[in-house]
DNA sequence: TTGACGCATGCCGATATGGGCATATGATTC
DNA sequence: GAATCATATGCCCATATCGGCATGCGTCAA
């Protein structure tokens, strides 16, 4: 059996390739945010946030590689721009819950009530 | 100098108590969807998701920790119940992105020169 | 050319995960 | 009670982070 076969445990999935796990920062959505105001260079990012430069440019790094940002050099400095279609299909997934949360709080209130009385632990 | 002084590094922020990150898991993700046919007992969502039931209930707990799922007693098994409540913060915080995604894509390169322009007003 | 910026990377330390397994806990039926 | 389902937990392993720091690299100015 060849070594490659064997079952590697897996933490997590890469928060690279993966819009839904970059946006699970704080501080990156912060960035997001940040950026909606228009292109910014990394240093200005960092004061912000209140992080070291490092910090943002490894922030910034995940959210290149999901493409939710796009960068450009311009000198010295290299700026960030917000891309934000990526955002859309988490938009979307999360519409598709919209319905449920819709649902009418008399009777959701009521469900709740239900589970407290059929709950005895916790 | 206490010891709780120490500047302890920060892994990641913990899963529990965030929703955005409850649902970087596409195994979470996907539970949430099942549950929107209705109350399922853990075994069955484990065994739909192709996982094994330790696994399943751990994401469960996760997902109950952060208020997106309600469990009930139903005998000998436990019924998990969907509580979308929770998405909508994520959805609203995405869709304050879509006047973003909506700009013309012909137009992107425009705007982002737009943006050199209005950035200096700021 | 030599500095001085502005950023990106590499490395380290502490911690959080996710899956596999074995086992504890609860509840139901005999 | 005892045997048996249905779940929840604890533990271990391998890995993914995040932040701090030092350092490498490219660019601009004197």
């Amino acid at each position: 059996m060849p070594i490659w076969a064997y079952d590697s445990p897996v933490a997590r999935a890469a928060t690279t390739s993966d819009v839904f796990n970059a946006i699970a920062e704080p501080q990156r959505r912060e960035i997001l945010v940040l950026l909606r105001a228009g292109e910014r260079p990394v240093t200005e990012l960092a004061q912000e946030l209140g992080i070291a430069q490092p910090g943002a440019s490894k922030h910034l790094r995940v959210l290149r590689e999901v493409g939710l940002v796009r960068d450009r050099k311009a000198g010295k400095q290299r700026l960030y721009a917000l891309d934000a279609r990526g955002l859309r299909p988490i938009h979307e997934w999360t519409g598709g819950f919209e319905r449920f949360w819709n649902e009418s709080f008399d009777r959701l209130d009521a469900y709740v009530q239900d589970l407290k009385q059929s709950r005895q632990e916790e």
